[in-house]
DNA sequence: TAAAACTTTGCAACCGGGTTGCATGTATTT
DNA sequence: AAATACATGCAACCCGGTTGCAAAGTTTTA
């Protein structure tokens, strides 16, 4: 279990040190994006900054991938296990309007369209919102 | 020229106030999606709240569209003369990663996918990131 | 036309998420 | 064991955004 974790977290390079593995599991077990504030929210006993430098280190390392939120701040996914966040790993994620949640759909991949001449695409976020499957029945 | 700005505010139901003339025409003018604060630092004079609370109205009478920014910051671009921002009238931006200017790319409308069952569409936001044709040349 | 009602604007204060500097604690290397 | 490097916690700070409130401007009513 814990085990589990500390594989999880040596697979992308990152030392898997108690704030890591506390903060990556709590990750996978809400199963929804989170940002730093709702972690911090669920993980009472630890401090911001360390919750901060934690996701931080994630993220340099391909273990979790940002997301738009709605008024601007960014919500944290773990990332599936191959993949390094390029253009054709990137997958679609909703944000519900009601229960304020944000899904990775990590079967609905982004297709990139064809841009004017003279853009280069580096990456790309396709953020849609609408009502979630379960607050919809 | 001042009439023109009049026409368009008035054209959403918003009343032609000298903050709201300034604030459309240096959108107008920059030609790229600017936030509160770039607003702000461009119209030395004016207070910021009242950019802020113009803003809103924009939104709000579809008169500007936000695009969501970088780092979980909202940058505003006016709409086309007929944009509802519904879903059909959305189009793909453009976030330059060089000179960090947001793009409208209003020719290519935002083509959202099938998703799983359960998910209700009501709007999308689709940002490529890459390098603009003015930084690549 | 004068008073009343409403809207817009500017100022100041506040809020909250994010970020940093620094000291302490913990692990790793020599 | 000592030296070095890395991780953590605390406090302070930053900054974009937001709000309350009063003054100025506009529209409505009597
Ligand atoms: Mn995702
Ligand atoms: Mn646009
Ligand atoms: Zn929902
Ligand atoms: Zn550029």
């Amino acid at each position: 279990m814990t085990n589990h974790l500390e594989q999880k977290l040596l697979s992308k390079n990152i030392k898997p040190t108690p704030v890591r593995k506390l903060v990556l599991k709590k990750l996978l077990d809400e199963r929804v994006a989170m940002s730093l504030v709702e972690i911090e929210r669920k993980l009472e006993r630890m401090d911001r900054s360390s919750i901060y430098r934690t996701l931080r280190t994630f993220e340099e390392n391909y273990l979790v991938h940002a997301i738009p939120d709605r008024n601007g701040t960014v919500r944290y996914a773990v990332c599936d296990d191959a993949c390094t966040c390029e253009p054709r790993h990137l997958h679609l994620h909703f944000l519900c309007l009601q229960c304020n949640k944000t899904y990775c759909l990590t079967d609905n991949p982004v297709q990139i369209p064809d841009l004017p001449p003279g853009y280069e695409v580096r990456s790309a976020d396709f953020l849609i919102k609408g009502i979630c499957p379960s607050c919809n029945k």
